[in-house]
This record gives C-alpha cells, sequence and structure tokens, in this order.
DNA sequence: TGACATTGATTAGACATCTAACTTATTATC
DNA sequence: GATAATAAGTTAGATGTCTAATCAATGTCA
C-alpha cells in the first residue's frame, strides 16, 4: 500500500491556488482569492444567483459565502438585490465591471488545464481523473468500490 | 484536453482534511488540525526540531509555526525551550503526554492510507502517485516534462 | 574590532473559513 | 387561520493562514 498521494493532493492544491491567485493579481483583481473566483464563475454561467446558490457550488458555508460576496460587492463586481419572489433570497447578479472580467477568466481557466496537464497525454489524463474520482468516493461514500485494473 | 483534475484534486484535499480532523477530534484530541498533526508528525519521527525546521516540514510559514505551537504548548503536548547552543533558536519537544499520541496517529495514519486506496491495485496506485507528481512538477517547474504514455 | 548583513522567531494586522446563534420569511400542520 | 417547523441569510466569535514589520542573536568582512 502507498501513501503519498494525500501529501502530493494536498500540494497540487496548494501549488494551484497560489497559481490562481497571482494569475488573478495580474489580471488587475488583487485580493481576489479562488473562492471569490468560483462565485463569478457561476454568476458567468448562469446570470443570477441567490447565496444559497453560490454557497453550494464553491462548496462554502452560507457566513462564507456573505463576506465574500460582500468583498465582490465593494469592488463593484456583483450587486445584491432582495428577491421579489421570496423576501428571504438574496439575488447576486454581475454588475458591468463584473461582466467585462469573463475573457480574463476564460484564459486563466484555460491557462491553468494547460499548465496541470503538460506532458499528458489525453489517455493518460483520462486514467488520472478515473482514479482521482475513485479515490474522491473512497471519502464521500463509506464502501469501498470497484478495483482499477 | 481534460479540466476535471485540480477540481478533484480540491474536492480530496478537503475531503482527506475533515476526515483527519474528525478522526482526531475522535482520538480525544478535539480542535487539533492536520497543521498541528504535521508538527508532531516530526516530532514522533526526530525527537527535537527548531520552529524553522517545523515550519519546513509543515510547509506553513513561521508567523504559522509560532500560533502551531503555541496551541500544542498550551495544551500540553510539547514544551519549548531555548536552544543552548544558538539563543536565537527555540528547541521544540514531545512531552510524555504527546509521546503518548504516537500510536494513535500511526493508526490514523494507517486508516487514512488504507481509505485513500481502496479499490486501488498497486500498480493502479503507483500510476496515480506518478501522474500527481508529474502535475505537481509542472506547478512547481516552469517547463513541462516527460509525457506519459 | 566594529559596522553590516543574515537568520530565527515573534508581533501586528488582515483575510477566508468555520460553527453556533439569531432574525426574518415561507411552508406545513392541526 | 394560528402555531410550529423549515429555510435563507446575517452576525458573532474563533481559528489557521498569510505578509510585513520588528527584535534579538549570529555571522561576515574590511
Amino acid at each position: 500500500m502507498q501513501r503519498n498521494a494525500i501529501m502530493l493532493i494536498s500540494r497540487i492544491h496548494e501549488a494551484a491556488a497560489k497559481w490562481i491567485s497571482d494569475e488573478l493579481a495580474a489580471a488587475g483583481l488583487e485580493g481576489v482569492a479562488p473562492s471569490h473566483g468560483d462565485v463569478l464563475a457561476l454568476l458567468f454561467r448562469q446570470k443570477e444567483a441567490t447565496m444559497h446558490e453560490l454557497a453550494a457550488f464553491a462548496r462554502r458555508t452560507k457566513p462564507t459565502m456573505t463576506v465574500l460576496v460582500g468583498k465582490l460587492e465593494k469592488m463593484g463586481l456583483v450587486t445584491r438585490t432582495q428577491s421579489p419572489l421570496d423576501a428571504r433570497c438574496q439575488i447576486v447578479r454581475l454588475t458591468p465591471e463584473g461582466e467585462r472580467l469573463r475573457p480574463a477568466f476564460d484564459a486563466i481557466s484555460r491557462r491553468l488545464a494547460s499548465r496541470a496537464y503538460a506532458g499528458f497525454s489525453p489517455p493518460a489524463a483520462r486514467r488520472l481523473e478515473a482514479a482521482l474520482a475513485q479515490m474522491l468516493s473512497n471519502f464521500e461514500n463509506p464502501q469501498p468500490e470497484r478495483t482499477q485494473p
């Protein structure tokens, strides 16, 4: 039984997060963290979202999302308005300034993939992803699953 | 070009960290985070260490290590004494209470590996680790490296 | 030897994140 | 329809983490 994968995963996670932060700063978004990027990513995709949806998408708690959206609002990238249908819900939308970031985000996303998969053939990339999916399910579902050949 | 690996890695990292925290709490170490575990892991291995060594081993900054060791000291698991050879260095050692945790730590470490690698054959585990090592080096060294077949 | 740089560690201040508790609005139940 | 349960969001307080600045001890070199 090997035992290095979790350490490698932890280091890749940290290296990737730092790389993303640096790229965001280079795109003029200093102080924007990857979690903020997740918020914007959902809004690029579907125009508006509630705090609850954003929290689920970014896999963060609601209090965390309150802080994150508050910061993006202060930066002028999103607005927060009460839903007319359900007065409990806050609807978050991109401002025109926020919308303007889309190309930069897409570019960072492409460069991230290109950096991460450098040196991987397509089959090797698929094998890696299948193995990672298996490992994730090992943590999320108690029972072990199918064996990899 | 695929693009899921970073997301999977991020989720595995978080799931593993939560699993470790829960296991530490179940072992009677509530409030002990994985980083504290890294500190103890080095002390199980080499009896004493400076703040600088601990920070390098846990890949955390020195101010962070000041906080982490401060907490472990407050919990009675380690002591901090000034080095007689170099008055700048703080020498961190396990207390007998800290030493007593070793078996529980070893057990958690074994169970972590067993959980992570459930369903992996030894060759599949090796392939995964090789691929992760490649991806990590993609982030740590600018140039792409060897291609995986 | 003495000025300067380097190194180990801490302090200060900031931020993302969490849990617990709370507020307000909607839904369900009797 | 009134009361209880649920849901969305925020506030409060704590923690791990970082960078920048600082302090104290050691090393370097003219």
